[in-house]
DNA sequence: TCAATTTACATGCATTTGCATTGACTATCA
DNA sequence: TGATAGTCAATGCAAATGCATGTAAATTGA
C-alpha cells in the first residue's frame, strides 16, 4: 500500500519511455520494409528454434508473455497467411502441435536484417558494452516476481 | 545496415520483458481497484499540471507519445466520462484547448494511491536507489534521436 | 469408475487501434 | 492578396484486442 519514491516514479517513466521509443523504432522499420509485426517474428522464431518438434499454443503463451486468446488468434492469423501448421497432438487431443513451415522460415530469415538492424540503431547504437551489462543486470530484477 | 551484437539483443529482450511485465502489474492493479487504464491517468497529470490554462491536444500528443489520431480519440472517451472539456481556442480556430474538470481532479487524486503502489511493487521494491540512479542514467541514453 | 474440477484452446461481442483521408483553418511568399 | 503548402484535429473502415464464456478433453479423488 506504501506509495513509491520520486526515485522510483522517474525510473519507471524511464523505462516506459525507453521502451516506448525503442519499439516504436523496431515496429517503424518492420512495416518500412513491408513485413509483419514482431509478434510474428517471436512466433516464427520459438518454432525456428524447437524445429519440427513443435510447440503447443500454451508454451508458445509462456514465451511471449500474451494473454490467452492473443495467443490463439495470433496463430490463426499466421496459419492462415502460410508460416505455420497445426498438427494434431498424439499426447492430449485437446490440443495441437505448431511447427513452422518452409516459407515461415524463410520469412523469418528475410525479417532478421531488417529486425537486427532496427535493434542495432534503437539499442546498440546508443550503450557501450558496459552500459547494456549494467542495463539487463538491473532490468533482470524487475522481473523476480516475490512480493 | 548493421546486425546486433548477442549482448544488444539480450538487452533490447530485457527491456520489453521488463517493460511489458511491469506494465502488467500496473494495469492490473488500476482495473482490479475499477479505474480506467493508465493513458486517463497521464492525460489527467497533464492537464491537472497546467491548470486553467489547459492544453492543446497536440502538446498533449508530443507529452504521451501517441499517434495525433490516438490522442483524438482518447480525449473523446475521456470527455464523454467528464473528466475534461474541451474550449474554444481563442488563438486557433482549428483547435481547442483541454482543461480537466473538477471530477477530472477527483479521480487523478483517488487514482494516485492505486498507482502509486503498483510502481512500487513494480519498480520500487525490486531496486536500490542507487541501482534506479543508474537505469535513468542508462535508459536515458536511449533516448537520443541522433543517427 | 464416474462425477467434479481443471486445463487447453476457441470465439462472440464490444471496445480500441491503425491507417488513410478529410475538413477546416493558418502560414508562406510571389 | 491569393494560390500553395502546412498544421490541427476528426473520422470511416478494417484489423486487433479485451473480456467473458463455451467446448472438449484430461485429471483428480471419493
Amino acid at each position: 500500500m506504501s506509495l513509491p519514491s520520486d526515485s522510483t516514479v522517474e525510473t519507471w517513466i524511464s523505462l516506459v519511455r525507453a521502451h516506448d521509443t525503442a519499439l516504436l523504432t523496431v515496429e517503424r522499420g518492420l512495416k518500412e520494409a513491408g513485413f509483419p509485426p514482431l509478434a510474428w517474428y517471436d512466433v516464427l522464431l520459438e518454432l525456428d528454434r524447437i524445429g519440427p518438434a513443435g510447440l503447443r499454443p500454451f508454451e508458445l503463451q509462456a514465451a511471449l508473455l500474451l494473454p490467452q486468446y492473443g495467443v490463439s488468434r495470433l496463430i490463426d492469423r499466421i496459419e492462415k497467411a502460410g508460416y505455420l501448421q497445426k498438427q494434431i497432438c498424439m499426447e492430449d487431443a485437446r490440443g495441437h502441435v505448431l511447427t513452422i513451415t518452409d516459407t515461415g522460415r524463410k520469412l523469418r530469415q528475410s525479417m532478421w536484417p531488417v529486425y537486427g538492424a532496427a535493434i542495432e540503431q534503437a539499442v546498440g547504437e546508443k550503450l557501450t558494452p558496459g552500459e547494456m551489462r549494467l542495463l539487463q543486470r538491473v532490468l533482470a530484477k524487475l522481473l523476480s516476481s516475490d512480493t
